[in-house]
DNA sequence: TAGATTGTTAATCGATTAACAATC
DNA sequence: TAGATTGTTAATCGATTAACAATC
């Protein structure tokens, strides 16, 4: 029962959580390692292994009840708990994230978004405050935020990092194209959007010269 | 010289390439795998592997070039390329990524944005044109596009990813949070951001479970 | 030449896959 | 009971780290 998980497994716990809630709303309320497998492109051993890490679920003969799978994958990742979000930085991307409302239906509310720019500042609503940066020392405390969502310039990132540490913020979710530097009592998230964009870019090249290859195979 | 490159080194290649261009701003023309590993929170063992599958561009007793290293990974990424954009989804997700300037700097220009709403469309401008996504099929051959991001709902990525298939484009960046089935010859890169979210969420949980601990510890 | 640092081989570590006994 | 499928151990594979000879 319920060991260490591994980064790797960790990882991928997400990625069980849709699935799970998917067969969910499917009307599917018990699935075997084997079709599971197939939905999620793993080896069956492999999500056997997987859930043992952390569940002891599965009943021999039978398969993994769906619902009681998936409650317990999303305990685990700590989401039946609400987690206030802070966004620095009100430029596209960071009022993307705080209006995007999915977050907040899953128990991830922004309750206030800081930047530097005073004209954001005027398009502040009642739902959705937006206050001058110099004022994030002394607006946290009462927001009671415990994650702060990084949407600023790669420039300004990392002293807005500090900033946020100095206050007690200790989980970071950085859009910033910059890898932080930040003490081992903080978590950091990165979503670097360029990274990923540059990824699928090699891939593209790969493929073709995969297609290339294998057109020559054919030609000789 | 420039074999297989393993994916694991796929994966930080981008890395490389955001921490040598910062280095090459300093003004650092040379860097050893010891001060590169420091930096990038890898061990000089791990970098010097790294760039041997791709490189041999070391030189003994110095280091490493910081501008011929660079270029070289830029190229391999083909970041020497023009990848022209279509979007799919004119959301907030959607319209920031097509808006983000640096995607275009760096050659990812989105030359249109398709959406269902009609009064989506009506926001198109010279710069950026929305079409109704009816218009997908008949407006993409001149638009020459190589890119397809995808910023749908869940329910409408699958259908759309099939589309975008049919017309050839082989290359697509997912933001909405379900795993696309696509034939073999198309790459398709994720970015779930629910899933990092999750992610994040977790790391928190386990780190004050930590912190718990060690308390415990200390007044034992 | 001496010193520094790479390139590369070998050792270790961790993650995935295979196999099968346990059990529902 | 027979059949199905998990839990778990063992085998394999791949990635990271260590060590050191090659060489700038």
């Amino acid at each position: 029962m319920s060991g260490f998980i591994s980064d790797a497994v960790v990882r991928r716990l997400p990625a069980y959580y849709r699935h799970l809630r998917e067969l969910e709303a499917e009307g599917i309320t018990q699935i075997s390692s084997q079709d599971l497998g197939e939905r999620m492109q793993l080896t069956p051993s492999q999500i056997r292994q997987d859930i043992n890490s952390f569940g002891g679920l599965g009943r021999q003969g039978f398969g993994y009840p769906v619902k009681e799978l998936k409650d317990h994958i999303r305990r685990i990742m700590g989401l039946d708990r609400l987690h206030r979000m802070v966004i620095i930085g009100a430029g596209r991307m960071g009022l993307a994230i705080a209006n995007y409302s999915s977050f907040s239906r899953e128990g991830f509310p922004t309750v206030a978004v800081f930047d530097e720019d005073l004209s954001k500042v005027l398009q502040s609503t009642e739902e959705l405050p937006i206050y001058p940066i110099e004022e994030l020392e002394a607006r946290l405390p009462e927001l009671e935020a415990t994650v702060a969502v990084l949407a600023v310039p790669a420039e300004a990132a990392q002293k807005m990092m500090d900033r946020l540490y100095a206050q007690g913020i200790r989980a970071v979710w950085n859009f910033a194209p910059v890898d932080l530097n930040y003490p081992r009592d903080a978590v950091v998230m990165n979503v670097h959007l360029s990274d990923s964009l540059h990824i699928l870019s090699y891939r593209m090249n790969q493929m073709e010269d995969e297609i290339l290859r294998a057109e020559r195979v054919v030609l000789s």
